[in-house]
Formats: structure tokens, sequence, C-alpha cells
DNA sequence: GCGTTCACG
DNA sequence: ACGTACGTGAACGCC
């Protein structure tokens, strides 16, 4: 058997580690607050490894220090870089502990890099017959590629790499492995920091080091160079090349004191490792061991629970619960309007009340309970287990906390609907996942066993419980709590309501329509196979690109990542050279609206009632909008005729009933006026001016009074617009279809014209970049770690969305206000009229005809004051017997 | 389960 | 040299 080498490149697959897990650095520290990222993404790194190359010898090779013989040589090398942060450093005595434990050598030799003992070794091993294995995070390891040694180099994280081979190294850049040395002398290497020859970059070097070989014999054959500013640099530059290609080099003869023999791999010391995850807090490392070196750890994480279970003859126990109960009413599947009831849990860490009988819930001790609007409840997702209780004729009032969604507010990517994982985000791991305890995919389910399943609703209460006050205060601490108190918690039991009442629904309608589309569909689909010459999958854009890119040669507009792009905006460049095109986009038209508005919406009208019960998540997005699904109510067709025919379906539940509507006017170009107090934007809001136009006589350098054609008016639209969503020139030239300079040109007269919405952007940026997060009008909170991130459209990216947040997360929070002021006044005004719908910036009613002249004061009156602003907020309403025919 | 496309604000 | 407007959900093909 061949024999097998592994060498780690350590300083550059621990800097990966750490950098790859810099955005949760928070949340990787041990109990002794030491950081622990950088340790654990080794120690993925290495289990990755040893799980695909089992090695017979291994080495993980350090630098020992700042000063080598390359520092000597050149002063200068590695200069200019950052200082190692601290919370790096203290974490390397640990990852070298865990090379120990985890049965690696390691090793560093003063004055070398951990390159040249890496060489060293490849060299000594590929003479002695081994198959070697580099792993780094560094690309000038490759250039030790041969055909015993491949190099791995990370990629992405620390467990994605790429491979390299001689053949990978020739295929990506067409030299072999020892030539990268004679590239990376021409061309230099800004990260270590030394120059190469002037005004060569990668591309020119590899041509030369094609063409010669190697920079001595470059220099030998120089003079077959014709004349050129390329060829001044070379000669100029001869010394400074020569001695890159020195440093570039590196060492297959460092005088190492160790040897193959000394590098064993006979695998883990397992109680050592054991004893290491303990102190690092690895309780995911942990579990994965070996079960008789970690024996009851498992069950031993999670602290012992003791419950009652519930019958009706013990009914009376619960008189026991008074002033605060955590409850939890178990729905397996996520739609709560028709999920099987499992069981429930209610109770305080004096006792445990469970069951799986859920009619229990009728009986006077627990209905009592619930209802009293004494006793505060604890739970999490308030919305669910009102609907839930619903069902079960019972209304849940005085809800306290929520876990879900404060911890939602605290940071909104903690959205998981598992509260196990939910809790693990908030440090509590007294409680395990829904995932753990039910399984996950086919084999999800509730277990039969008694103790494993009541004693999961247990210790879900017991975590409410235990996190109520930590969360409190955290929402205190973020100034939050009128946004949950006043905001969140009221507008769960809105919705709550809204989804209840649901929609109604003509399926009759639906399906009148959806015969038709069927025939015109058969008749596209004719067409369009003739006009191919064959018949095809014309939903499947892999087929469709063969079709149109290959067979009929039409002109490659744009591409994906795997293969050809055939979107909207890329067919509508061809429709000209082929009427396939145009009968592909009426084609997909149509098939959208079949499956997903007309089949997509029959398969989820409920037979008693004809309605449609969406449900809206309130702890999904990242600006606090609400979303919709199961389905989404918020995507109907409107903007082309066609589609918006599917809303003829959508009407009222009674006879002599409307469908009443207002929407908010412009609101997110309100709100940017609001927050940016650009003085020039207000003025144009106070003095009701159409705000599209207005900005175009600005922009374009009108007159006042000046004419505004629809063309200019559209370009102005899209630049409001792209100010919103964080402008760049090119996306604006894509969408108006003008060139990148004109674009440039519109957005610089934008930021002249409107000099406060600039500085609001730079404040808003720097906010961002300073604490880490931006906040909306009530204090809504989007945490954005890429504002710090290396990479340009990551960083780019969450600079948009930092401006754009504050605006979007505003309105949203707005409409919520707006929404409860309007249940409240419904309700008081003992109004039959119901909420239906919420589409970000529009409410949608049914009501008794008679209703419609209140609402249409009510409604606009109610939404326009919701929140007082530095400019007017302005509401429209329309009215209307369906959806379809809403009119002023 | 992921990528592409397209529906909405 | 790069990659490009914000926020969503559903259907479908493909692996």
């Amino acid at each position: 058997m061949t024999k097998q080498l592994l060498l780690i490149d350590g300083n550059s697959i621990v800097f990966r580690a750490f950098f790859a897990m810099h955005n949760q650095m928070d949340k990787f520290t041990n109990k002794d607050g030491l950081h622990t990222a950088a340790i654990y993404g080794f120690k993925l790194m290495l289990d990755h490894v040893l799980q695909n190359f089992k090695p017979d010898a291994a080495l993980v090779a350090f630098d020992a220090g700042k000063v080598t013989f390359r520092t000597k040589m050149y002063d200068d090398y590695k200069g200019g870089r950052n200082k190692t942060p601290n919370e790096l450093t203290e974490q390397i005595p640990y990852v070298r502990e865990l090379i120990k434990d985890s049965g690696l050598h390691s090793y560093d030799l003063a004055n070398y890099e951990a390159d040249d003992i890496i060489g060293t070794l490849a060299k000594q091993a590929d003479d002695a017959g081994y198959k070697t294995l580099i792993v780094t995070g560094d690309r000038d390891l490759t250039q030790l590629a041969s055909e015993n040694t491949t190099v791995a180099v990370t990629h992405k994280g620390v467990t994605d790499t790429e491979h390299y081979t001689p053949a990978h190294v020739e295929e990506k850049l067409g030299i072999t492995p020892r030539q990268i040395i004679d590239m990376k002398a021409l061309m230099g290497d800004s990260s270590d920091n030394y120059p190469g020859v002037t005004k060569i970059g990668e591309k020119t070097a590899i041509k030369l080091v094609k063409q010669f070989g190697s920079v001595e014999e470059l220099y030998e054959h120089i003079d077959e160079l014709k004349k050129s500013k390329m060829k001044e640099h070379l000669i100029e530059d001869e010394e400074i090349a020569r001695q890159c290609k020195t440093l570039a080099t590196i060492l297959r003869d460092a005088p190492i004191k160790i040897s193959l023999a000394d590098l064993k791999y006979e695998g883990p010391q397992n109680d050592e490792l054991v004893k290491f995850y303990k102190e690092m807090g690895f309780k995911s490392f942990l579990k994965k061991m070996d079960p008789d070196h970690v024996g009851d750890e498992d069950e031993a994480t999670i602290a012992p629970i003791s419950y009652t279970v519930l019958t009706k003859d013990n009914l009376t126990k619960l008189a026991q619960l008074k002033g605060e109960v955590s409850f939890y009413l178990e729905m397996p599947e996520a739609n709560y309007h028709t999920s099987p009831f499992a069981g429930f849990v209610i109770g305080n860490d004096e006792c445990w009340f469970t069951s799986r009988d859920v009619e229990l819930l009728k009986e006077a001790p627990l209905k009592d309970l619930l209802e009293n609007t004494g006793i505060k409840k604890n739970v999490f997702n308030a919305k669910a287990q009102i609907v839930g209780l619903h069902r079960l004729g019972i209304s849940l009032e005085d809800i306290n906390f929520d876990l879900l969604l404060a911890s939602y507010l605290l940071n909104t990517n903690d959205n998981s609907n598992d509260l196990g994982q939910v809790a693990q985000e908030h440090d509590y791991d007294d409680v395990r996942t829904d995932e753990e305890v039910y399984g996950k995919g086919a084999k999800r389910a509730v277990p039969d066993d008694d103790e494993v399943f009541f004693s999961h609703l247990a210790t879900k209460a017991r975590a409410i419980a235990h996190l109520r006050k930590d969360l409190f205060a955290k929402l205190d601490e973020n100034k939050q709590t009128p946004l949950y108190t006043d905001i969140e918690l009221p507008l769960a039991r809105v919705l709550a309501k809204m989804e209840i009442t649901g929609v109604h629904v003509d399926a009759q309608t639906l399906k009148n329509m959806g015969s038709k589309l069927t025939e015109r569909l058969a008749e596209i689909e004719s067409q369009i196979y003739q006009e191919a010459g064959e018949e095809f999958n014309i939903n499947s854009t892999k087929q469709l690109g063969h079709i149109l890119f290959e067979k009929l040669k039409l002109p490659v507009i744009k591409k994906t990542k795997t293969g050809y792009s055939t979107a909207v905006d890329a067919l509508e460049k061809l429709a000209d050279k082929s009427p396939i095109v145009e009968q592909i986009l009426e084609y997909r038209q149509i098939a959208k609206l079949q499956s997903t508005y007309i089949t997509g919406l029959l398969k989820v009208i409920h037979s008693n009632d004809q309605k449609i019960h969406t449900r809206y998540l309130q702890t999904l997005t990242q600006t606090g909008r609400l979303s919709s699904v199961d389905p989404n109510l918020q995507n109907i067709p409107v903007r082309l005729p066609e589609g918006r025919l599917i809303r003829k379906a959508f009407v009222p539940s009674h006879e002599g009933w409307q469908i009443f509507s207002s929407d908010y006017s412009q609101v997110e170009l309100r709100v940017l006026a609001h927050i940016t107090g650009d003085k020039n934007l207000q003025d144009d809001f106070k003095n009701g001016e159409d705000i599209h136009a207005s900005t175009a006589r600005r922009i374009f350098h009108l007159a006042p009074d000046a004419e505004i054609d629809r063309n200019m008016r559209r370009r102005a639209k899209a630049v409001n617009f792209g100010i919103v969503y964080g402008i760049s020139d090119y996306g604006l030239a894509q969408r108006i279809h003008v060139s990148r300079a004109e674009a440039h040109e519109f957005i610089q007269n934008y930021f002249h014209e409107f000099p406060g919405v600039k500085k609001y952007i730079n404040d808003t940026i720097a906010f961002a970049k300073e604490n880490g997060y931006v906040e909306t009008i009530t204090h809504r909170r989007r945490y954005l770690p890429d504002i710090h991130a290396k990479s340009f459209s990551k960083r780019s990216f969450a600079e948009r969305t930092a401006m754009n947040t504050p605006i979007q997360g505003s309105a949203a929070d707005i409409i919520k206000i707006a929404m409860i002021r309007m249940q409240d006044e419904l309700e008081k005004r003992h109004l039959q009229a119901k909420m239906l719908l919420q589409i970000h910036d529009e409410l949608v009613f049914e009501a008794p005809k008679e209703e419609i002249p209140v609402l249409s004061e009510l409604v606009p009156k109610v939404m326009d004051s919701a929140v007082k602003l530095d400019v007017p907020l302005k509401v429209d309403s329309k009215y209307g017997d369906t959806w379809y025919d809403l009119k002023k």
C-alpha cells in the first residue's frame, strides 16, 4: 500500500477559519470568554479532511515568527499587513492543543515559514513514494503540486476546497506548477507585498512564462522581444524580477529537524478530546464522539423535568396555577389552520401539566384559565396559538410574552419556527429541537413514547418561562419594548382574526378561466413546436435554451450560472429575431396564471366555507414587512390585464356586500422625505405635487411649470425607486435603457437637488458601520454583519440594505399601527366590516354596502393618522363588487 | 434541495 | 477586475 502524508498549513487555515466565521464571532466564545471560532473552524476542516483522506503520517506546520530569511533579504516582505487581531492570537495555543489531542504533530522552525517546512517534507515524501495532500488557505502553495502531491486550497469557508494537481494547474493557468514561481516573480504579490515587474499582471506574466519557460530563459532571450513599453519595464526591473523569484520560491530543503518517520498518525486521543471540547464548549462535537466517551452526557445536557399527565379526573389540580403560566399547543404541521393537534402543556416551574388529549382544553378548568384576562400567558408564536385554540372554540387572552416574536425583534435572523432552535440562539440549552425529537423529512413524526413526548412539551414550556425575563430585558435595552407591546403583540391578534376570517373565492370563476387558458396554451404550444421543428418541454429552461440558442442559433444575450438565460429581459431583446420568442413569452405568462393562480388557488379553497385562509408570517422578513404563505395573497396579479382577471374570483362572503380597499400613496418616498429631512423633497410632498413629475423637473432642470412628458416622468420614477433601493448607475441604466454615463448624471443631479437624501445615505452607512445595525422609526432593528465585509459586492449589498431597511421597515411599521387602530375602530363601532388582507401598503376589507360610506371616511383617516411624520401621508380608497372591480 | 423564472409591493 | 436596485413566495425542472 502506498503511504499517505497529510501536511496542513496551520497559520493560513487558522486565518481562514477565523475570518470565515468573523460574522458570528460573538456566538463563538466559551464560558471563560475565550473566542473559539478559529478553533472550531480548524476542527471542522480537520474532520472533513480525515473523512476523505486516511493519512499514515500527518503534520501541521506553523510560522515561527515575523522574522524569516525572506524578511532579511527584503525588508518589506509581508509588510503593510494589518496586525493580527487579539481575538485570533489568543486561539493559537488552543489550536495546537487540538492538533495534539487529535493525534497530529505540529512543528515550526525559526527563520522559516510554514510553507518551507511543507515544501521540504513534500519533497522528501515524493522521493519516498508517498501520496501527499497539502491543505492550505494560500494559493501560493499550488507550486508544490506534483504527480504524487495534491494541494487543497480552501475556496469558501474551510471545508470547501479546490484540489490542485499538475493537470488542474495546467487547465487553469496553462503552465506547470513550478512555473507559478516564475509567474509570481513577474507579476508580484500584493499580499506578501513584493512588486514584480512594473505594469505586468497575471495575464501578461502567464503569456511570458508560456513563451519563454522561466524568468531566467526570458532574460536570456530578452532581445527577441519587439520594442515596447513592456520590454522597457522588463529590462529596467530585471533585478527585482530575479529577487522576487527567490521570495516566491518555497524551499524544498529547509534545515528541518524532523523527518517523515517522526510524523506517524495513529488517530485521536479521545479522552483528551472530550476534555478539550468541554473546555471549549463544543457541544455538537461532543455529541458526535464515541458514546463510550460521552456516556450519558447527551441526556445530562438537558436538565430533567417532571410533569403531571392531565386526565378528566385530575383537572382540579390546575387550581394551583395563578398569575402567570406558560402554554404550548403542539401542532406538528406548519399550517396551523389545518394541522392535527398532538397535545399541549401548561404550567409554571411549580408544575407542568400535559396531555395528548386536546379535548381537555374545552373543559372548564382549562378553558377558563386560558380565557381568564387576569392570568398572563407566555407562549411561542402567539398568532399560531390563537388560531389553534380558536379552532377548539377557545379564546386565548392576556398574552404577555411571545418568545418567537421577542426573539425576532431582537434579531430578525432568529426566526425559526422551532422553539428549541430559538432558545439555543439565546444560549438556553435545556430543551431539544423538534428536529431532534420528531425527526425530519418523511420520518418526521410525533413519538408514541409518552415519556419522550411529554418531557419534550414540558421542556418547551419551561424554556418559554425561563427566557421571558432575559428577553424582556434585552428588548428594553434596545428601546424595543413599545414596539413589542404596542405594535407586534397586538398585531398578532389582528392578523389571527384576518386569517380566521379568510377571503371568499369563487371556485367556478377560476375553473372557467382555467379552461380558457388551457385552450390557449394548447394553441401556443403547437405554434412553438412548429417554429422549433420539434416537441420539447417549454417549461424546461435547459431544453428551451437548447432550442433557442443552439438549434435556432439566436444570439446569447445573458448567461446564468448553469446555462443560457431565458428570462423576460433577455428574450425581449430577441423578439425581432424569431416569432417563437413572443410565443414563448405569451406561453410563460399564461402557464404562470394557470399553475400558480388557477390550480394553485383552487387547491387551497377550504371546502367547508369556500374561503382561502392564508398565513401571515410575522417573524420572517428582514425589514419588518409581513409575508403571506399557503397561499401567498400578497402577489395576486394586477399589472397585466390578463392576470388581473384573477381578481374577479375574490368576492365578498355575503350577498349585498362589497370589497373595499385603501392604499398609501408613495408611502416609501414620504418616509424617505421624513427621515432624511430633505427640504426640497418635503416641500414637494407638502405642496401636493405629483412626486415623479416634480422629481423630473428638478433632475432634468426644467421650469417649475414645464410640461412633463411620459418618458421623463417614467425616468424620474425609476430614479426615485433607485434611490430607495440603493442605486447604482449600472442598475438604473439597465432599467430605463440609457447609457451608464447618462444614468450616472441623473443620479448626480438627484443628489444635488436633494442634498438631504445624500447626507442620509452617508450617515446611515456610517451608523451601520459603527453599530452593526440600522433601525426604523419604531426601533425595529436589522443587523448587517456584512457591512465590514472585504468583498466589494457583499459590502455593497450591506450598504444598500442599510439605507433601504429604515425606509421599507418604517413603512411597514406605519401600516401595522394603522391595522391595530383599524381593528379597534371596527369593533368599537360594531361594524360588520372585516379586514381581510394586507398587501404592504394596502388594506382590503369586505363590508355590507351600507357600511361603504363609513369605511370611506374611517379607513383613510385611521391610516393617514397612524403616525405623525414631517410630511403628510396620503391614502386612496376604492370599492366594488369583486376585488377586480374596485373603483374610486 | 437548488436554480430559474415570474407574480406582487 | 469585480458585480450591481430593496423585500417576498410558488411552480417547475433537474439532480
